[in-house]
DNA sequence: TTGTATGCGTTATCAG
DNA sequence: CTGATAACGCATACAA
């Protein structure tokens, strides 16, 4: 913190005023001279006067940073939110104070309570993929801190959530599959106790239901740490006899490593096997064959939760809404 | 900010100590009787009571808080050295607040003021590609906040900085160009005023030079907005004959643009024109050809920054340096 | 070992 | 229209 920095008691004493007719004029309050405004408006820039948010956030209670956490940085789908999130952030005149879980549920609770303790306005949050229990929640809902989840979040927790809608997109994607001819459609999972994993299962599901097309367990497999798994769970779904003739990848990176894979060993695609990814990375339109694949509104995501946030911050009464957003299919030549 | 949070005051009057003696009791200082260290450390646990870190700057005149500026956070060289950052910030006991300039110097100007009124104990740095001038970095100077540069850095200015040494970078993927025997080697450039463009450009002509390649400048464009006019760029180059036998783009994505281009028109990569990126992207690896090109240590530079930011803010008095980090060259197909 | 008083920079509530 | 004073939550010199 700078220490150079003028103050309104600077500024008083040089005008031989008091503080609170500087603080008045400052903030152009109603009632106060001209003139005397004038002179604080003119020493204040003089001095390069800025107000000390941290002085003004301990009277009014509000800090105007809003704390994100997320469970990585660096990746194609959260570093696009962060983006329509600081972007949304700045129209309001928030900031944004940013952590990464790391996909550790523990560190996700150690930085819900410094973020706490930051005090900030309110919070964003996509959980990690180990998070399995709400606890580390009660926290923000016993400091009355306003929460809303985005793309990753908990089921059975109460709050505003804005989410894309995953079973549908899952639907969707394997039922292009389907319509493409596919019969033995596997699906490459994420970790099961995510909602949006579990929601694009039952897409999954729901899809071969409507087709009537059987389900075949064994073609339904669990990625605990989605694309650091998968090499492992493709080897073991390419071990089977017959090999599934198409697969539905829980996103655009393990779809990568299944196509690497595929071609490695010669298999074709998608004539042999197809193959649609979930993202729409960058990676997904440049790979050979191009990736078909989900394309979820990113920037949308970021721009809503902050919205919606930052209503509930002005009106904690809000009811906690969920917001569910549509994605598109993207149809490349992975698939047909 | 939560409104129901206990604060010492609470704590001192349930007990029936001063808040003096709370306070000493939680900050584990030496003279305070075990015994009611133990009362206080209870209490403030079933209160749930956690310090008010706005309050505790106010006094302490440190906030604990790096703000963080970047052109664009949804980038892959970015996010990664933000992820960086993040880590080593949460090691020293720090919260980053990171913004997006959008490649826009008025608006990096006007989000160092915000940081500012935030009180930030420190600033990164990492300029966007139209801030030609140092003006928007004098309030901080002022206001002794300390700033540290990283990755795209102004030439002019006296800061610490945290840079990969982009002219040997560039002067080794050349050299490899050349001792793969290619002799028209373009060089696709970004934003000239950028230093790490400039950087570039001049590792590139060293290369020519000391193996004795004439440099045509024919062969030398700028992208000012670095892969968004990459397109119009390779058009012109690739409208002259003879060709090019080689290119060195300033970054994957534009080199990525370029192997599509030529995919579309026939060209063979590597055999009539070779291709070599900058950044080691995700997709340089999975793109047909695999791409050549330069792996920067993101997470290095995020550390090394925040390390460097942390010590001048606990000793402004430090030297600013400059932390030159090494780059690799990364052989693909698109090369040889 | 503990309590009192003061201050950090600002705003809010009064009284004048 | 202006000023004195208290308060926000905490830390600290000083006194006890």
């Amino acid at each position: 913190m700078s220490k150079q920095q003028a103050t309104i008691k600077d500024i008083a004493r040089k005008l031989r005023i008091s503080v609170s007719t500087v603080s008045r004029a400052l903030r152009n309050l109603h009632d106060v001279n001209p003139e005397t405004r004038k002179n604080v408006l003119e020493l204040a820039k003089q001095l390069n006067y800025e107000p000390n948010y941290i002085a003004q956030s301990l009277i009014n209670k509000k800090t105007r940073i809003i704390g994100v956490i997320v469970p990585v940085i660096a990746s194609s789908v959260f570093s696009r939110i962060l983006a329509g999130m600081n972007d949304a952030a700045q129209k309001h005149g928030y900031q944004l104070m940013i952590c990464q879980s790391n996909e550790n549920a523990e560190h996700e609770a150690e930085l819900i309570r410094q973020l706490a303790s930051f005090k900030i306005d309110g919070l964003l949050v996509s959980v990690s993929g180990q998070t399995k229990h709400e606890e580390a929640f009660d926290l923000l809902k016993q400091k009355e801190i306003p929460v809303v989840f985005f793309d990753r979040v908990l089921p059975n927790i109460e709050a505003p959530k804005v989410i894309v809608d995953e079973f549908q997109s899952a639907f969707t994607a394997v039922e292009h599959l389907i319509n493409c001819g596919h019969k033995r459609i596997a699906h490459l999972g994420g970790p099961p106790h995510l909602s949006i994993c579990k929601d694009r299962l039952n897409g999954y599901l729901a899809a071969l239901k409507k087709y009537k097309v059987p389900v075949n367990k064994k073609l339904i497999l669990s990625c605990e740490n989605f694309e650091d798994d998968a090499l492992k769970n493709i080897q073991r779904l390419f071990s089977q006899k017959p090999f599934p003739d198409a697969v539905f990848a829980i996103n655009d990176a393990s779809a990568i490593i299944l196509i690497k894979y595929l071609n490695k060993k010669g298999i074709k695609i998608p004539e042999e096997v197809a193959v649609i990814g979930f993202n729409n990375d960058h990676i997904s339109e440049i790979i050979e064959p191009a990736l078909t694949t989900i394309m979820l509104p990113c920037a949308d995501i970021g721009h809503i939760a902050v919205d919606i946030l930052v209503r509930r911050i002005n009106d904690p009464n809000q009811l906690p809404q969920t917001v569910t957003l549509h994605s598109n299919l993207i149809i490349r030549d992975s698939s047909q």
